[in-house]
RNA sequence: GGAGAAAUGGCAGAGUGGUCGAAUGCGGCAGUCUUGAAAACUGUUGAGGGUCACACCUCCGGGGGUUCGAAUCCCUCUUUCUCCGCCA
């Protein structure tokens, strides 16, 4: 979330970047500042109070040690209205406070400057396109047939033992699946991300911590019995090991990889654009995530695309880059690349990559600071990136190496397949 | 799942009702000394709110209570450890 302070000092600012994600934010950000004040207001109060409540009790505690009980006693009835008072305004403050708060949690971050205005995708804005769309062959087929065709992925069985949108990987399907893994993992580790193996299970405190409570809470599979929840990408229990840390300086700046499944409900997401691997409620991830110095963290934005586009130039598939315009930026970021392959079977683009920069939106939640040079405890900017997402990079692989006698493996990722093609 | 013990500053570890935001040790930082470093010595060293700056307020796992006053007493939750049970 948005620190006050800044949005006290920064008011006009604030509702203009909001302006590119077409919400008027004028009301809410009038509500932030006035909240913020009687906020404030009410502290002072109470704390001068407590001061005065505290200084007593102190006189109290002086005078039943030099014996004068009845002067104390006197005293003591002073106590019981000031302390009904602070009571009083205790609850007041409290009320108060909770409805800053959530203010705050329902206003998203402010677009970067580069960010356009816009509703939606049809606003986002290309800004690299590489690799050639394969000419296939006649009778090619969109992925979801090729699976079936060579039985590498079978999405009924999945349906029996779970439901819709969990798919079952056999074979050679199963084992592309890892080699793609294995693959990523080991293109990030070289590129000096650590790797972590993290749990797929994460409590609520770590849904606040990385913004998807309250708001969508939704879209997470919940089990109630333990009140913990399933996560929907490696971003949230990755992000989280940093909650509540004061970072040295000479630390940052801090990159981790890691692979998880991920789950996502994906209410309300149905139809024609969900065959296949395009939408699942289970799928594979590998993730880069970095802790930056806030002076240093759009450098590593910039640093982070072009390690993904390394990933896609090796595998050799045709892809764009878009700068997502306002409307379509996520309500924690600040500035978000997607990157899509293009699926040539079904003629269309799909999103395997979503890398963003979250200046100190999460890490305000996170309480996630490092000691500056000052020795000031400053808030750290928080990244995060796919690397990649694997059912539509398998989709794209599938789709664009399709042949007649077979679907061709990447080069790149011939040895650590074993095999050179699915037939 | 059952029984017991515990939770204090970066770490270790005192503190059982007032002068405790908290002894002491280690670590960190600064200085003295040194050609430099180490050692030794001296000083300093939690966070948040508030203020021009002070003052002041809050925080000793979380929440609630008793009391004029709580790190300290009571209730509750969570977590950790030990033993038993179960188990990849």
């Amino acid at each position: 979330m948005l620190q006050v302070a800044f949005i006290r000092e920064n008011k006009e600012l604030v509702i203009k970047r909001l302006e590119k994600r077409n919400i008027n934010a004028t009301q809410m950000i009038n509500d932030v500042i006035t909240f913020d004040e009687e906020r404030r207001r009410l502290q002072t109060e109470l704390d001068n109070t407590l001061a005065e409540s505290n200084s007593l009790s102190k006189e109290i505690g002086n005078l039943f040690k030099s014996g004068e009980a009845q002067k104390a006693n006197l005293l003591k009835e002073k106590t019981s209205e000031l302390k009904e008072t602070s009571k009083e305004l205790q609850d007041l403050l409290s009320s108060k406070s909770e409805a800053l708060n959530e203010l705050l949690y329902k206003i998203p971050n402010i677009p970067n400057d580069l960010v356009a205005r816009g509703n939606s995708e049809l606003d986002n804005e290309e800004v690299f396109k590489a690799g050639d769309v394969p000419v296939l062959h006649d009778g090619a087929l969109p992925h979801w047939e090729l699976a079936k065709k060579y039985d590498i992925i079978d999405f009924e069985l999945g349906t029996k033992i779970t439901g819709a949108g969990f798919p079952v990987y056999k074979g050679k399907g199963a084992k592309l699946q890892r080699a793609l893994i294995t693959y990523f993992l080991d293109k990030n580790t070289a590129a000096g991300y650590t790797e972590y193996q993290l749990p797929h299970l994460v409590n609520e405190a770590s849904g606040f911590g990385t913004g998807q409570l309250p708001d969508k809470e939704g879209q997470m599979y919940h089990v109630t019995e333990d009140n913990l929840y399933l996560i929907p990408t490696a971003e949230v229990p990755g992000t989280n090991i940093f909650r509540d840390v004061v970072l040295n300086e000479s630390e940052l700046p801090i990159g981790i990889t890691g692979y998880t499944p991920c789950f996502r409900r994906e209410a309300g997401s149905y139809g024609a654009h969900v065959r296949g691997l395009n939408r699942l409620h289970q799928f594979d991830k590998v993730e880069i995530i970095r802790i930056e110095h806030p002076s240093k963290s759009y450098e590593a934005l910039d640093g982070m695309v072009e390690h993904v586009k390394g990933i896609l130039k090796e595998l050799k598939l045709p892809y764009r880059i878009l700068r997502l315009c306002g409307g379509d930026t996520s309500f924690a970021s600040a500035l978000t690349y997607d990157f899509e392959v293009f699926s040539t079977a079904q003629d269309r683009w799909l999103e395997i990559s979503s890398v963003s920069n979250f200046e100190t939106f999460q890490a305000n939640r996170l309480k996630l600071r490092f000691k500056n040079s000052d020795g000031k405890n400053e808030l750290a900017h928080t990244l995060n990136g796919s690397s990649l997402a694997l059912p539509r990079v398998l989709a794209g692989i599938l789709e664009n190496y399709q042949t007649e006698n077979g679907i061709k493996i990447p080069e790149v990722l011939q040895p650590y397949t074993g095999f050179k093609i699915i037939d």
